[in-house]
DNA sequence: CGTGGCCCCTGTGGGC
DNA sequence: TGCCCACAGGGGCCAC
């Protein structure tokens, strides 16, 4: 699943030909894969969708991604363990790939991004699409009325994980029980953290996913909510995790799986010491840490009589 | 309040 | 080759 890096990866590489393009029709061949937050949006879905509308914006949330119309109208786009938002033309797709397109728009892109290109050889015929493709379908579309309806649903998540800050992080588990580990994936904590990047990010801060949020020093709020921003954006520019699934508005996969040191790597050896890293399963995910490098500081003795 | 255990789905890889 | 099981980047809900 694309996590914070994945998704914002996505957002910059759709962004230069959405914003200033136009949604033309839109073909949803899986309708539970869409959300309307109000009545009105579900009684025109169309037009809840984007369709024959100019986009002007595009916005991020944690793994949420935004595009806004000319309208004023809004439609999130949650990608889930296996989604993707691919730009295409020409021949659609045969075989395995052709399955779980849930939603189709005919689109223009912005005249900037195009004109870029070499010529078509006159193919100006051949139309654009943006595809929804979902295999799991963990993912999906809301539509909302305004940037303010998706500025209040937005409220409700944690600050942006690109944007950690060891202050907030503190303010807000400072006093809790629940294992680091737990807390982080929780979105309502911190925005866009997912199971690759926290196991990363308390690895680099030396942190052991199960110490619990209030055994933990302001120095390691802080340490850990820079370990955080720079595990992502590190990710980021990368063009993010392609463990099978993930890939960018034009299909490529992204490369910071090359710089994942302990996620997936359970019985081998600690890139920073001797031992051994170790698997464990926080809050029913998967969890790879090593023994010796991540402390687990004053719970050791709590865990140790346990 | 926090957690573990389900559930939503499909696809893949390992073991036999 | 096939079958069965476990597992996968997310998240919501429920009973304890």
């Amino acid at each position: 699943m694309p996590e914070l890096p994945e998704v914002e990866h996505l957002r910059r590489s759709l962004d230069p030909w959405v914003v200033g393009g136009r949604f033309g029709r839109v073909s949803v061949r899986r309708r539970s894969v869409v959300s309307f937050a109000t009545d009105r949006l579900r009684a025109d879905p169309e037009s809840a969708l984007l369709s024959n509308a100019a986009i002007v914006a595009t916005h991020r949330r944690g793994k949420q991604m935004a595009l806004e119309a000319a309208t004023g109208r809004v439609l999130v786009i949650q990608l889930g363990m296996t989604g993707s938002v691919t730009i295409e033309r020409g021949a659609h797709p045969r075989g395995i790939d052709a399955k779980h397109r849930h939603v189709i728009w005919e689109f223009t892109p912005a005249a900037s991004a195009t004109s870029a290109l070499p010529d078509d050889g006159g193919e100006t015929d051949r139309p654009w699409r943006l595809v929804f493709r979902d295999p799991r379908r963990f993912g999906g579309l809301t539509a909302y009325e305004s940037v303010e309806a998706l500025g209040e649903v937005w409220s409700t998540l944690g600050h942006d994980a690109l944007r950690a800050s060891g202050r907030l992080l503190r303010s807000s588990l400072d006093r809790s029980t629940r294992p680091i580990k737990a807390a982080l994936l929780d979105q309502a904590v911190i925005a866009g953290v997912g199971n690759i990047y926290a196991d990363e990010s308390l690895f680099a801060a030396g942190i052991h996913p199960l110490r619990t949020c209030k055994s933990l020093h302001p120095e390691d709020f802080h340490r850990l909510a820079s370990k955080i921003r720079l595990t992502l954006s590190r990710a980021v520019r990368a063009g993010g995790s392609t463990l099978r699934d993930y890939r960018d508005a034009f299909g490529e996969p992204g490369d910071a799986v090359q710089e994942h040191k302990v996620y997936g790597r359970a019985g081998q050896p600690c890139p920073r010491c001797p031992a051994r890293l170790e698997g464990l399963r926080v809050g029913g995910r998967a969890t790879v840490f090593c023994p010796r490098c991540q402390d687990l500081g004053s719970d050791l003795s709590t865990k140790l009589d346990a």
